[in-house]
DNA sequence: AAACAAAAGTGTAATTTTAACACTTAAGTT
DNA sequence: AACTTAAGTGTTAAAATTACACTTTTGTTT
């Protein structure tokens, strides 16, 4: 190939994964413990380096799919993080990308030949280099993404209840709900379609599966139509 | 300096800017002719490669002084695009970020010097690679962010009229204002000073200029407000 | 089998916010 | 003095949001 911009300096490029999980009425984030230098041993988001002839968006897939063994998870680009200094082995640029995905599809042996590890958002231990700032971002992004998108419901089973609906909700905005009002929004939006199965886990009288209809959002979407649970 | 990651690619870097401004009613953005293979002689976004030593958001804010020769400019990272493919001169991944500037600030004489121009988005002429997305991201962004963040008293003279600040929001939005209704939710935030002065520019009459405290906003903010003009 | 416990499920009224709408004022020009 | 033009000003109806408490279901305990 010929070099139009030769002069110019190369660098690498690496790609960080902030991955959510819903567990327990919690907001999980997949931690990794670094088994390379520089760092060794200390916790890290999922990472990796953008390799030659892949495009970003796969990068990031590809970073996903090695750790967890998930493919066609919900991801989105978070920012760069381009601090000359930030990583102590070398100049690295670092796309952060942010994931969700249903906890329950996650395999969790996993966790043991990774030195992996589920950890509630309350819990985090201190993170290398910038990572706790790409966290403390995706958490905002997602507060705020959550809102105006059904993206939720990527980090819950295909059928859920409301009341599960509302904890995930209450965990993401970080605020207690009203009952009445949170099922009288979700409802009115008509994007939830009722079972006719009950989930008894959690209460002798159980709880009504829904399911999302993503099919009926996309209509309305292109009609026009903005989610909004802003409550 | 000792090399953790010596056996992983290294690419090309750019940072790539969207530059706003408001003039006569209108949106406009500042474009360039190239001049530099591949896609010389096209028009293209400011651009520039990321430097060894360099932040990331140093040399965006490094392009857009060298080609409008301000500083202290809204600048604001967008994303990373990076199709493996995206340029036909090598392998580089761009970081987008957009920029806000008081367009009467900007030293016209330039134009000529850059072969640059300052272009409304109605009258968008084709751009080299992906600087399209670009833009139609950055518009995006502009528009969603404009709701929730002062953001807007960018494209302004420090000192401008009500009726002026309604056209910017009516451009950003692209959507016609109710006058009255524009001015009770400005000003019931009480951001705005108003001055004993009027511009008399746009009417007999004259409209009286304000200006925008920054200083109250941020006390303001820090105590949990939050700007909000959703009109 | 009756009482109990525990979560699921349901409606209304007050308040706040948004949206729609038309005339008066000020000052330069004719 | 009449005219023109943009600036400036309040009210009312409709919609959205918020606050709030009891009933239902069903498994468990006595």
């Amino acid at each position: 190939m010929e070099r139009y911009y030769r002069s110019e300096d190369r660098q690498l490029i690496a790609v960080d994964c902030i991955i959510f999980g819903f567990d327990a009425g919690m907001l999980k984030l997949l931690l990794l413990k670094r088994n390379f230098e520089p760092g060794k041993g200390k916790w890290s988001l999922a990472g990796g380096f953008l390799k030659k002839e892949e495009n970003l968006d796969e990068s990031a897939a590809r970073v996903l799919y090695d750790l967890t063994g998930l493919r066609n998870i919900y991801l989105e680009q978070l920012t760069a993080y381009g601090l000359a200094d930030r990583d102590p082995g070398e100049r690295v640029v670092s796309i952060a990308y942010f994931a969700l995905l249903n906890i329950a599809d996650y395999d969790m042996d996993l966790i043991k030949d990774y030195e992996a590890c589920w950890c509630p958002l309350s819990q985090m231990p201190e993170l290398i280099f910038d990572h706790r700032d790409m966290v403390d971002k995706a958490l905002k992004r997602l507060k705020r993404k959550a809102k105006i998108q059904p993206i939720g419901f990527e980090l819950l089973p295909e059928k859920f209840t409301l009341p599960q609906l509302q904890l995930l909700y209450e965990a993401i905005y970080q605020k207690e709900l009203d009952k009445r009002n949170f099922r009288k929004k979700i409802l009115s939006m008509e994007l939830l379609d009722k079972l006719q199965e009950k989930d008894k886990s959690n209460s002798k009288k159980g709880a009504f599966l829904y399911r999302f209809n993503q099919k009926k959002y996309h209509e309305l979407a292109a009609d026009g139509f903005y989610f909004n649970l802003d409550i």
